[in-house]
DNA sequence: ATGGTTGCCAAGCAA
């Protein structure tokens, strides 16, 4: 079972990226963030003639989560928990694996609003998984954290410690979200500095001023099947890229 | 990061 998370920055900007992604990886399961388009838009046929069933939850211009899956899944469930009706989670359930797609919100400066909803969000996150899971159960968490872990996933930890996604108290309310029995599954293969986003502004990519703040968390039943994951940074080097790179895992689930 | 770029959709916001 092949995953693959991306935040695409308009799913429909950006379908020939993520026809070449299909082309090239051809994942089991797609969890897309910030698709930017109204459920009513989304371009589930496209999807469903390159054989995969897709689920989205999202509104205009903003925000925006889809899965498209290769297998038939069940227990469907959006806006896990309340933000404010901004669409960022979304849930399906494939044999007794649970995948939850999550777009956790950029946040701000601190004593910012945005700043709380941030950290709110991630309490809720927790708050869910504890009410619905155990860390024995196989789940996969996956999406845009908007959080750099640690220093080995910045570009330049010092100048960027009080930065919007970088910060002590954004980085604690991460480790507490995985205090529920989840692993940072790409640190699991790799330990060299590496990121997945870099800003569109200032030539950050070709300067590789970037950040890793896309995961793919996983319950420890589902680390013991893993055997890979990988940033597949060449997406970033596309023309009209996302922001973001995709994030691929292989997992033997099915 | 006191800049700067992109996508939405048609001015300015969010990222």
């Amino acid at each position: 079972m092949k995953i693959v998370t991306w935040n695409v920055n308009s799913v429909r900007t950006r379908m020939e990226h993520i026809k070449k992604l299909i082309d090239t990886l051809s994942p089991d399961v797609i969890c897309l963030q910030e698709t930017k388009v109204q459920d009513k838009d989304f371009p589930e046929k496209t999807f469903k003639d390159m054989g995969y069933y897709s689920v989205f939850s999202g509104q205009k211009a903003y925000n925006g989560v889809a899965i498209l899956s290769r297998h038939s899944f069940k227990n469907y469930k959006a806006d896990l928990f309340d933000t404010n009706g901004q669409k960022r989670t979304i849930e399906i359930t494939i044999n007794d694996t649970t995948f939850i797609n999550a777009y956790f919100p950029r946040g701000g400066d601190r004593g910012e609003e945005s700043y709380f909803f941030k950290l709110e969000f991630y309490q809720k996150m927790k708050d869910y998984l504890e009410k619905h899971f155990l860390p024995s159960e196989k789940i996969i968490l996956c999406g845009d954290f908007n959080v750099a872990r640690t220093e080995k996933d910045v570009w330049d930890p010092k100048l960027l410690q009080n930065a919007v996604g970088f910060m002590k108290e954004e980085r604690v309310a991460l480790e507490n979200l995985l205090g529920f029995g989840l692993i940072d599954l790409f640190r699991e293969f790799h330990t060299e500095k590496a990121f997945s986003w870099w800003d569109y502004r200032m030539g950050a990519f070709k300067r590789n001023m970037g950040m890793r703040i896309d995961y793919i968390l996983v319950s420890k039943p589902v680390r013991e099947l893993s055997e890979e994951c990988t940033i597949h940074k060449s997406f970033r080097a596309l023309k009209k890229p996302s922001d973001h790179a995709p994030l691929s895992a292989n997992i033997k689930l099915f």
